[in-house]
DNA sequence: TTTTAATCAGACAAAGTTATCTGATTATTA
DNA sequence: TAATAATCAGATAACTTTGTCTGATTAAAA
């Protein structure tokens, strides 16, 4: 198999743009997060409590409790999820596995895959998800 | 964790390059390769098999035999390797894990991403292993 | 012809990821 | 204050990927 994102981290992108989309400062129930986003219920909880240690979501306990984002959407880049839940391996490890990968060593592809990996980075990078917010309302409808 | 290619993949794309580095026709044990490349015998042997399989390399058996490339490096593109062994999900699955991504009902980041994957797809496609030899042969050099 | 050194095949083990379950805790609301 | 509905925390199960082991088969070379 391949993978770009790990499923937590899929996951993690998709709430976090789901709760973008929602009224600012709404509170989400897991169940509802994982109801719309047809994901199982306790693997998202768990996702977001550790975007809450991240300082990315915030949540409330007990009756009308739930999950809200911490900081306004225009805050919080899809490069800060990747990184809390997924880390940054992806951009620093050799596309080949190669061991000790650097301009000094470079593997085959090191120049050509480089270029692309500094183009996603910088996409992740430059997007903050409050710009997401029609897309996402629109995606979700058809799911 | 994050991952582009699994490690079975980018194993086997170490090993065709390793192969397309020496003299055309030479047969290499698995062992050698595994030493030269540092990585797991059995493992990289198992990967040679399926690849052989596919048609892109060629096993002889018993003593003094090993495994060698089934046409011209000219011939081969490393979209082969991979597609042999992960499959073209990669370039087909939606980055954020929602189902049934596709321009009639994209996911949020369905354009941006979708221009990186292309070129992606093309780097993999255009490139054949022969024009790696003196890429690798340096970088073997070093490991 | 026997020994040797390799692939081949399949079972198995270890590790990591994904998903589920259970119970405790917390805060709202009736 | 009691009932309710949510997060939180930790254990565990299922699945996938990665890696190892053993033995059979094959073909070259002594």
């Amino acid at each position: 198999m391949t993978v770009i994102f790990s499923k937590k981290c899929e996951y993690g992108l998709q709430a976090v743009l789901y709760m973008a989309a929602k009224e600012p400062g709404c509170v989400c129930p897991s169940d509802e997060i994982a109801d719309k986003l047809q994901i199982p219920k306790e693997f998202v909880s768990k996702i977001l409590q550790s975007l809450t240690e991240s300082g990315i979501v915030d949540s409330k306990k007990g009756k009308s409790g739930g999950f809200l984002l911490a900081k306004n959407p225009s805050k919080i880049r899809l490069i800060d999820i990747v990184t809390a839940i997924d880390g940054l391996d992806l951009f620093n490890r050799c596309v080949l596995g190669f061991p000790n990968c650097s301009p000094d060593q470079p593997c085959p592809v090191h120049d050509k895959w480089g270029e692309l990996r500094t183009k996603a980075y910088k996409m992740l990078t430059d997007e903050t998800i409050d710009k997401f917010k029609e897309k996402t309302l629109s995606k979700i409808s058809k799911i």
